[in-house]
DNA sequence: AAATAAACATACAGTCTGCATGTAGATTGA
DNA sequence: TCAATCTACATGCAGACTGTATGTTTATTT
């Protein structure tokens, strides 16, 4: 009968404890920097200690991917969900890219993803996670439209990649304050540019 | 008879000091990243003090954009001297780009000028620095190509912005070991998809 | 040459990170 | 069911680092 309240299952214990983490320190991460976000601050936020910190992670780096984890796959479901699947190859990217960086305005977002963990994580680990996330999409669908013949044969992972930059260049720009119209514009020509005209 | 050995004046120990303490801590940074090189070791590399640093810099991180700005324009400079200029639009954007990349092929250089400087000086102040370097460059360029009726009017700024974060991307997938012949043939699919033809 | 200012060197306070050790609660095996 | 063990923490400590305050030497001004 008390099974819910006075005796906590270790796993129960683990999955709250983890879990207030991750959330204080995502909104200390995303409201300063991570070299700003002392291991302390956080440890109160979560109202645990540091030995619980250092208990189900590694070090403050191992915390902060946790969290950038977690966020890269909300921004992917929230690009997936606002992407419908019945345009064309042309639409649905600028579509995607738009719904990219309509995520990405969400405060301190773009440093966490863009600014603070390519370095704290490096690029490679950086470019592991979107691939498992964000950059999975993108890569499909060029694959799909490379395959449909819309677009040139071109190198799937160089073409992902630059083109993600090219998205993360502009969620960034946007973000602190440019217009998005003209990054929107750009992003036009350039796929435009890519993408083969269904009546050539 | 004595003016250079023993009596030096302030003004020449001031640039000594400050060229020996941005010489070690560029070597320091792009051996390292930002976050793992102390201040300590710095100066001890410099053959001076943690006094004569705070001295003539702020902070860590004035030091820092110090490198960051001698070595932009140290990038800045490689590309222009690699860059004929008698090249076509297309041509040259796609030969200034390849130089680009080679000059980021330094060791350290892109996690200094692409990973660190972001993250430890802003986007807004990297952009700053940017423009006055290695991004004026390929705004003129591509103001230029504009005027001459071979680009499409897109805005300048955002078309600048992007095609930057494109190359840069691309310095930091070639740096990390990817084929540089995938994203040299992507880079110049996309400028050939922008540049417009001269036979049009 | 005295006074002032600049260029350092030294010492200190505060903070942070990671680890080592200690303890209460949960799990397991007999 | 109960002791043994293990997990999930809490507390305390050592080392390192940053920025500043203060002292000292060398150049510059008057």
């Amino acid at each position: 009968m008390q099974e819910a309240n006075s005796r906590r299952s270790n796993r129960d214990r683990t999955e709250a404890t983890r879990g207030e983490l991750i959330a204080a320190a995502r909104r200390l991460f995303t409201e300063k920097s991570y070299a700003e976000t002392g291991t302390p601050e956080i440890v109160a936020a979560a109202g645990v200690t540091r030995g619980a910190l250092y208990h189900h992670f590694a070090d403050k780096q191992a915390l902060f991917r946790a969290v950038v984890e977690a966020e890269a796959a909300a921004v992917a479901k929230a690009i997936e969900q606002a992407t419908p699947r019945t345009l064309s190859a042309r639409d649905a990217l600028l579509a995607g890219g738009e719904a990219y960086v309509a995520a990405m305005g969400l405060p301190g977002r773009t440093r966490l993803l863009l600014l603070d963990g390519p370095a704290v994580l490096g690029r490679a680990e950086m470019d592991d996670i979107d691939g498992r996330h964000g950059n999975r999409t993108l890569r499909e669908g060029l694959a799909a439209t490379m395959r449909a013949g819309d677009l040139p044969k071109l190198p799937l992972e160089a073409l992902t990649s630059l083109l993600g930059a090219a998205f993360d260049r502009a969620a960034l720009a946007v973000d602190a304050g440019a217009p998005a119209e003209d990054y929107r514009a750009v992003l036009a020509a350039v796929v435009d540019g890519l993408v083969r005209k269904t009546s050539s």
